[in-house]
DNA sequence: GATGCAAATGCACTTGTGTGCAAGCCTCAT
DNA sequence: ATGAGGCTTGCACACAAGTGCATTTGCATC
């Protein structure tokens, strides 16, 4: 019935949608596997087929559907497709790209869904409530398979939608304690412990904590253990937080700490950026020599740091293994039982702690 | 390896997707309008309307429909209303994220697109054709309205069925010559020409050019125009590339500059990396001092290069008049004028070049 | 109360897929 | 020759939305 409605109406160009002729944006010439068919002279039914893996078509229908859609540019729609079944998209929820560790987390998460088959859909986003809330709903908007969260803490009313919805919700290094979705993140406690046994076998004995003032739970947890940890050796620790999560907040930190009397000589920055703009500060604004006058330890790893007039010591983020096992999470069903995983962060051993006191 | 394409290609398929009834892994529990619509006693229609803007609801059914909605936690699925029109999709093919300048561009860009309203996908790819072939078929797997190119050369033909299926194509610093898609340039050669003027202005006698080996178009603009303007005054330039858009092939290149009997004392390093990793090694290596012993002139303005230890005198791309720019040509008609733009780079004037030569 | 008009509503069709079911076709063995 | 059995193929429906058109409802006016 449509196909004689269709061959009745003559050729003459459609009179547009409705609106008058003044433009027509609105065509949408994407081709669809009904075009491939008539030209294939097929069923529709046999182009679907022929781009469906271990359907049944004949050689020759195939041969021929190939070579129909090789000449109209025909590529499945994906966005269809997703209608019946998963959508294969994955949301990435993230604020403050342009830090180097984001770019690197950002980096090898996409490239590893991507070689799952995945798509990758960027959110850039605040770390406020409210811009995290419009970003989750982004993702349901979209169908997503799963979110993945590396910025900000999304309520847990919208999680728990989220889960409702048959989404899955992956944190990455927020360790707040929502229940329901999965969690990957780096073992905070020992970075901070292993952070104070490097300054203290270096010899230090006036120790400080950069931060920022961002509290980020990863930061607080190992801004918590390190203080602890010397408390515990009966040490004093100064904690310092100057700003954002950024070099010239380490700076700046830097600037403070030297002004005063007796500055440190043993510094753990909780982040790599804090901990470059520290140097510098100490180096060029306080004459500072790394690692004698002082020892710097810092957390991330990023490409930064090992460049010649850094060559920091600090702990690298296992990117490659929590995008491996984000996902293997994401090949399993639904149900897989939601928990945390933690990795191990790796020490990175290079210039400005000395190797040892004596 | 690459993604997976449009023909049939076995791909991974989940071994799950048809198998028997074994487990129910399939449920697709997405709330759709139906069941918000029986749940307020209206039609289907309603729900509809009351998520189109302007349609033509009362205020009672109206606010039914939005209660039912909130307590089932409806939202509307773009896949869907994608089929009808315009997915609001756009893709961002790129390579080398983790290099500051992506992270850069693309932050501003998925800003950018973001307020406009739209959605970015990100398609991580190598630089070869090969797997920019596959990136712009998901590109048109997804419908996206548009594919904005930030790295790799896609091939004429691709391009062409882009354009064919009404999306739009726009590339950024690829001033490859392709016909029917928008070019979003920054103007290489007048920096080029300026940064040989503020070498020349300080006095260097000695210039050097730092590359890569990628032979991008822009890289390669930029280094004809200044062999070139330095020719027509009479001055000579060796060029130097030694790998890849890195710290590391800066670093390089500086080894083996200063390696000879005379190294320069004026370079232009056709990217801000490049130049960081050729300071650190003269200053380090060589023990030169920066502007006295050596000046040197960048290209893209990373963050890194305000830094404390460098202050690199620099040109800015300014990607925030790029990203305004790519979103109005979004919103016009897809017939417009397909073209190149070009846009001024930023002198960014630091500590790495001398004021004036006397 | 009847009429007119505007607003609200519902039906049915559209978008592009994938797939269950049944029918058709072909081959082979009985 | 005929039925069994396996491969193909097409119909029709499902997925989740938006919207033109016709119909119904509501309300005010005569």
């Amino acid at each position: 019935m449509p196909l004689l409605t269709a061959a009745a109406e003559p050729a003459l160009s459609p009179p547009s949608t409705k609106g008058p002729i003044m433009s027509e944006p609105e065509r949408r010439p994407f081709v669809s596997a009904r075009t491939v068919a008539e030209r294939a002279g097929v069923s529709r039914s046999a182009v679907s087929r022929t781009f469906t893996d271990g359907a049944s078509v004949s050689e020759e229908t195939r041969r021929k559907v190939l070579e129909a859609a090789g000449e109209l540019g025909y590529h499945v729609n994906h966005l269809a497709r997703g209608l019946r079944e998963r959508s294969n998209i994955v949301c990435l929820v993230v604020a403050d790209m342009t830090t180097p560790i984001r770019a690197r987390l950002v980096d090898v998460l996409t490239r590893k869904l991507q070689a799952a088959g995945k798509v990758t859909m960027i959110i850039n986003t605040g770390t406020d409530e409210q811009s995290t809330a419009s970003a989750l709903r982004q993702t349901l908007n979209y169908r997503a398979d799963a979110t993945v969260v590396l910025s900000g803490t999304p309520s847990a009313k919208l999680i728990e939608t989220s889960l409702a919805n048959g989404q899955q919700v992956v944190l990455i290094n927020r360790d707040d304690p929502l229940t329901g979705c999965h969690n990957l993140s780096v073992d905070n406690e020992m970075a901070g412990r292993e952070a104070f046994f490097l300054l203290r076998r270096a010899g230090c004995r006036r120790l400080a904590l950069v931060t920022s003032t961002a509290s980020t739970a990863s930061l607080l947890e190992r801004e918590r253990v390190f203080v602890e940890v010397a408390k515990d050796a009966g040490m004093a620790v100064t904690v310092m937080a100057s700003g954002p999560t950024s070099y010239a907040s380490g700076y700046e930190s830097a600037r403070r700490l030297f002004g005063r009397s007796d500055g440190p000589d043993g510094v753990f920055c909780v982040t790599d950026l804090l901990a470059l703009g520290f140097m510098d500060a100490a180096r060029h604004e306080f004459g500072l020599s790394l690692p004698r006058d002082l020892c710097l330890v810092g957390f991330d790893d990023i490409d930064e740091g090992d460049w010649q007039s850094y060559k920091l010591t600090t702990f690298a983020q296992p990117f490659a293994a929590m995008g491996d096992h984000l996902v293997e999470l994401l090949g399993q069903t639904v149900a897989a039982a939601a928990g945390r995983r933690i990795f191990e962060p790796i020490p990175i051993w290079r210039k400005s702690v000395r190797p040892s006191a004596d």
